[in-house]
DNA sequence: AGCTAATCTTGAGTACTTCAAATTAAATAC
DNA sequence: GTATTTAATTTGAAGTACTCAAGATTAGCT
């Protein structure tokens, strides 16, 4: 299920190491994890790594493009294995869960501010932050915009 | 010009302190700042502050809603006065300015996920990124998406 | 196999933020 | 106006996420 890890490490110029495939694979099967999730899931294969070396490795893939980062309120980054769509992420208020969501209502409206300031807009994140139905049970809150 | 903090203040449950003034009345002159600059800004003012407390102030603030904590990627957090409309924020690569941006295309279409996934969206962030006037001079750069 | 540049390892260090205990000040009651 | 009570601030320390830099190692090429 990772073929063709290495090919796209080679696509982007990049030399194709243990660490860096250890990495990419857990994006695969952890679609959203931080630094420190990837760190505890290679390290028992590959011992002499390091924190460190996990955040240069997800520089480097996010550098090239393999990887996207993703950062939300009080929390640690977020990776994910690129793909070329423009989805958002919607966030769990109470256990921190993050899902892809498609762009919103058909095509991507979201894309062109109202009023830009004069700003050449490269590209727009949404974030929809809410109650993950796992939590949705536990808790009814206030539904402040 | 800062009338009414306060007045804010007291409304909110919280007690009126010298601090809490200041750095409401940082919020009214620099739209969105971060922690330090607005110990920069009132230090001067108030001799035996600290930017811990700076911190403190910040947060009890936002937990009563008076400010609008906004996180963006590889920055630190920055701090506006809570306007209860849904605005967003358009932030340039190169600088790092932000400018408010009124929310998209008419009425709030991105509060409205295509497939929530069964949350409950409870409200969204929408972040533009791109390069302000300022900068769109000096440099033409990639546009990925 | 040998060379060279890229990559990893290791340790230290930085930026931002939080925590906790003692001091101080604001708001209320007197 | 003063005392009381409760909240807020100060101060120092610490934690988290991440970056930097120097030397050791390794991938990819010839």
């Amino acid at each position: 299920m990772r073929s063709g890890l290495t090919d796209r490490l080679k696509q982007s110029g990049l030399k194709v190491t243990a660490g860096r495939v250890a990495v990419l694979g857990t994006l695969v099967e952890v679609p959203h994890a931080d630094a420190d999730t990837i760190y505890h899931v290679i390290a028992p294969h590959l011992a002499t790594t390091s924190i460190q070396s996990v955040h240069n490795i997800l520089n480097d893939l996010t550098r090239v493009g393999l990887v996207r980062r993703v950062t939300s309120a009080g929390s640690p980054a977020l990776y994910e294995l690129r793909v070329d769509d423009n989805h958002h992420h919607i966030i769990c208020d109470h256990c921190g869960k993050v899902e892809d969501v498609d762009c919103v209502i058909g095509a991507a409206p979201c894309l062109e501010p109202s009023n830009g300031h004069g700003f050449q807009v490269r590209k727009a994140e949404v974030t929809f932050w809410g109650c993950c139905p796992d939590c949705v049970e536990s808790a009814v809150d206030d539904l402040v915009q």
